[in-house]
DNA sequence: GTGAAAGCGCTAACAG
DNA sequence: CTGTTAGCGCTTTCAC
């Protein structure tokens, strides 16, 4: 039972006394194809599951110039947005019989730079990139005929890539419009990293949904600069000394929302009697927190899905134009942390 | 700007007029070491650096017999938990250089074993997998010289391979004593999956907390087979109807604590004035739920800590004797979910 | 200071 | 029905 050092198809071809090529061919089922005897196939496979042989992939993709792996680059795979769209590239992905290269880039964009780096070295197919979002210089490498890509969640306008992602612009103002229909008027909205595409559209819904009902945007009530708990904690801290008067918090995310949730909860602060709060991103907890809470629901396996299909459309098809960005529709999902306003 | 079919060492070296040695010497920081001028030098690099050179992986690996590159299977990677632990190996292996191979075993023996398989062949230099538990055959492959790996949080007591976990046993003890404690008699328990370690060892905590205090073990008490959310709410809605009596449920995951929350509130029970709870797994909206939950944390990020640790001590040393399990304590998180009854 | 040659394990074109 | 040969891109021994 060969462990690590491995058995290869020049150890099976010399017990047989045969040639590599034929015992390459009978184990890549080529056997009927070039008429191997059915008796130099039997003792080829026998030998092979007896010594336990395993291709090696290494020098196949070497040959072939065809690794059958993809790379995966995520911000933070233990952020349950991010770990639901991994989960189905993961499915999709091996239904095509790839493999993936798993690379979290801890939301740094030189960490990100690197691991596409590494992947390319790696000679991966394709990657499914959540990018960071900040800046995209790194990104030109990805032109007409090179490595396909898709990006995830985040994009930029500049650059014309495949995309999908969530139509964070009319999420965000279906939350904001629902907020004002019941009364609120002085809403704070928490943001995520600013700069990133879902940050921006996401603001600027909020800003759009106050214009259409003639309301101002008070700069004052729009804090934060990143999608963590720890965001999310603070500048509520802050904001409820400062506008001791708002009656609602837009969170940007659900990791933002939690924070808020602990500085009000540190505050005596009641949903939704003292205080309206919607958050982006359902969760399975979200109904049976303190509060259950009104979401924005971001259709994740979705977005992994199509994730998957643009990728291996561009890995099948190269000479094809790759499409472009596809936004999925959110879904406001209302519970009750949101008070009618008389 | 060459994109998927990439630069060679050939193409610098034909370029310049010079050898491939001397290009790929240059390039792995051996100048000074083999003597190379700086004139040589820099005008590789130059190069180099204008046609975006990056090594292949492949052929590098194929030769040195080394890939650089570690498996990690996981049987659901949006399952928070293993989430957690994923976060912690992933960056744990940047660090040592190492790029990681996902696999999303999806608590599935077969696609497990087929995903062994596929990692064994594409040469990862050790393999970090939380197994789905039920059997262990295929793992009989793990011998001494062989493939090193390292398993998390479930394991086999049949074949002693390097482990890391949490303290399953006292966890459960530790909760099902604080129960009984707060004056509980009728305690149920909702298991995961039966015949993993972890779901044996806290069904033996319970029993064993029972049995200190000189409690029957009741088995009507004690339902379910999955960890996952579904699981849990079946199986509280059927106990309800068959056991008005229980005062505390032990559910034995988050998921099924939150199948538990959802059948609670369907049946219009409390938290914890009807009914009391405490869950494994400690998660950051626990403190934030209608009734906080007294939890049982497990260390997660530690054990991806150390399953990184165990698994590089092999790769570096392969010949000495790989260690065995390590149970790292678990930590009951009180909150507000258990009454204290008369 | 630099290079030629061999070989990692595999596949495929060509040859019988 | 089977084999010979070449080569994927890299590192390394040996040679000068």
């Amino acid at each position: 039972m060969p462990g690590h050092s491995q058995t290869t198809l020049k150890y099976i071809a010399d017990q047989l006394g045969i040639s590599v090529t034929t015992v390459s061919r009978t184990l890549s089922g080529q056997a009927s194809r070039y008429r191997i005897s059915k008796q130099t196939e039997s003792a080829v496979r026998q030998l092979a599951k007896e010594f336990n042989f395993v291709p090696n992939h290494l020098a196949r993709g070497l040959r072939l110039k065809k690794t059958q792996t993809i790379g995966l680059v995520i911000p933070d795979i233990s952020n349950p947005f991010f770990a639901g769209i991994a989960h189905e590239v993961t499915l999709g992905t091996r239904k095509h019989g790839y493999s993936i290269i798993l690379c979290d880039s801890q939301e740094d964009t030189a960490l990100e730079a690197q691991s596409i780096a590494l992947l390319s070295s790696q000679r991966v197919e394709g990657i499914v990139l959540c990018p960071v979002g900040l800046s995209s210089g790194h990104l030109s490498r990805f032109g007409q005929h090179s490595l396909p890509v898709v990006l995830v969640d985040r994009y930029f306008p500049d650059i014309p890539l495949p995309y999908v992602g969530a139509d964070n612009l009319s999420g965000a103002k279906d939350a904001t419009r629902f907020l004002i229909e019941n009364g609120h008027r002085r809403i704070a909205c928490l943001q995520g990293l600013r700069g990133t595409s879902p940050n921006e559209f996401r603001l600027r819904g909020y800003k759009e949904a106050l214009a259409d009902h003639q309301l101002p945007v008070d700069d004052s009530l729009i804090a934060g600069d990143s999608f963590g708990e720890q965001s999310g904690y603070i500048e509520t801290k802050l904001l409820l000394r400062t506008r001791k008067d708002v009656t609602a918090i837009l969170a940007f995310s659900n990791l933002i929302a939690l924070g808020a949730l602990r500085a009000l909860a540190e505050e005596k602060l009641r949903i939704p009697d003292d205080i309206s709060i919607i958050a982006f991103d359902d969760q399975p907890y979200a109904a049976y927190l303190g509060t259950p809470m009104t979401t924005v629901a971001q259709p994740f396996s979705e977005m992994g899905e199509v994730a998957v299909k643009l990728l291996f459309d561009q890995i099948q098809s190269p000479q094809r134009e790759p499409k472009g960005g596809i936004l999925l529709p959110t879904r406001l999902i209302v519970r009750r942390s949101v008070k009618k306003l008389q």
